[in-house]
DNA sequence: TTGCTCCTCACGTCACGTGAGGTGGC
DNA sequence: TTGCTCCTCACGTCACGTGAGGTGGC
């Protein structure tokens, strides 16, 4: 059998079967050193069955030499079951970032100077170490949903978190409100406030680039900005829409 | 900001900075003639930020060099979508075809002549076009499963299909068995018979490689083989243990 | 003689990592 | 003067695809 029928039978191109030889995983029976041509017989089509059933498993070339030369192979299907787990919650990850972003309207909207409306929050203060912050929102927002949605008179719409912007060491303290819809207690009103605010569509690891990004559009815009940065989630879960804002300082000849 | 500063704002590294640039990606707001130092400004910073979110949903530099530069994002977004809905159902299928290995012996037995028992089963016929095949034989197989589940006296264990070797035009005929653990109608006993059979782990597209290299091996023993296969699923799905098998002709003397 | 299959290089892919070898700023 | 950061090449990665340029078998 030469390799053009060996690759036939295999479903793949006689390229990729040099290159298994190359690799040393897969060699002809035998080389007519006259002409070159490569042959081959059953025991190259099981090897080469093996070889495909193999990548069928996602292992690498390497990997399957290892497995066919008779290596730990339960511990190298481990390996690669412990990689393909990754991948999956990363391309799941992935597929949400996607569809926040269809969701937005831009990519990466212009940071903007708005006037936030009041609204009414159900609004609950929590304290975490600074590497604990993320977690520490994410078991408030649950908690927090959990008792608005058990107290049955309103209805949270979206949840958003408030916490320095510098963090230091030791405790930081965070605010999370629920927005919800009727003013009445336990809720609170959460006054208008002037905030510069940059809509984002991802994971929550990039809201730290974010809020820092704008600290930078505020000083080169001569904004007066506050020490606290505002959250605003505008989906469940550790991927999705959020708002990214800090408060600006309302003019000092106020007072 | 130099590079190191805004590359540490970014989470990655003044190279891959270099790289985004070389692909017109992010450019400098400055560069000193004198040393090649680059400068960036509040502008880089929420364009770098942009291009990490879009890293975020998987998209390639080059197509996020189509987003930030006003491209149709809504149809790039909608292409890496449908590019991440079929690498999730490859990685589950790669997930099955390992869990299937670890459950296996070996990654692939050697093929074996075997004395297969006889075995209580419930049959049933259908007819396929050549290329509806594995369609089809999955359709039978859960309308086995139901009506012997229906019936409630007897339990499947496993299926298995046998159709011709040879698949030439037209329909052909194939009779799938749940092999069940009653001997009691409408379950029939399928005899004793002598196999060359091989164990594979995989999706169901592998099986035909299995049982043309049968053949092959079958040929270089001298073996009579006959001209059905039989697959018999150790799993259900489309992924998992499956069985090959060509019934090995009994000695002609015997008439 | 004409297609068909085979052969051997060797470049290209993608998003950088990783030196090598050298220079500017505090 | 010593670290630190910066600079520009340029090779390597992974599993082949894709020519280029040429030869053997029916």
């Amino acid at each position: 059998m030469n390799i053009g029928e060996l690759a036939r039978r295999l479903r793949v191109t006689p390229r990729t079967l040099r290159h298994y030889e190359q690799l040393g995983l897969l060699r002809p029976e035998s080389i007519d050193h006259r002409t070159g041509y490569r042959a081959y017989g059953p025991q190259q089509l099981l090897l080469g069955v093996q070889i495909e059933q193999l990548k069928a498993a996602g292992l690498s070339l390497a990997a399957i030499g290892e497995v066919t030369e008779g290596g730990a192979s339960e511990a190298i299907l481990l390996e690669r079951r412990a990689e393909v787990t990754t991948l999956l919650a990363r391309h799941r990850a992935q597929l949400a970032t996607i569809d926040a972003l269809l969701g937005a309207r831009a990519a990466l909207a212009e940071p903007r100077v708005v006037q936030a409306p009041a609204f009414p929050a159900v609004i609950v203060r929590a304290m975490s170490e600074p590497d604990e912050l993320g977690p520490t929102i994410r078991r408030t927002v649950q908690r927090l949903r959990r008792s608005v949605h058990g107290d049955g008179r309103a209805r949270c719409r979206s949840f958003s978190a408030r916490f320095p912007l510098e963090l230091v060491d030791g405790p930081v303290s965070v605010e999370v409100a629920a927005h919800v819809d009727v003013a009445a207690p336990p809720a609170v009103t959460v006054p208008s406030q002037q905030l510069l605010t940059v809509e984002l569509a991802g994971p929550v690891s990039l809201l730290p680039l974010a809020y820092d990004a704008l600290l930078d559009v505020g000083r080169d815009r001569g904004l007066p900005l506050g020490d606290t940065v505002i959250e605003h989630y505008l989906d469940l879960g550790t991927v999705g829409r959020t708002e990214v804002a800090i408060p600006v300082r309302t003019a000092l000849r106020a007072r």
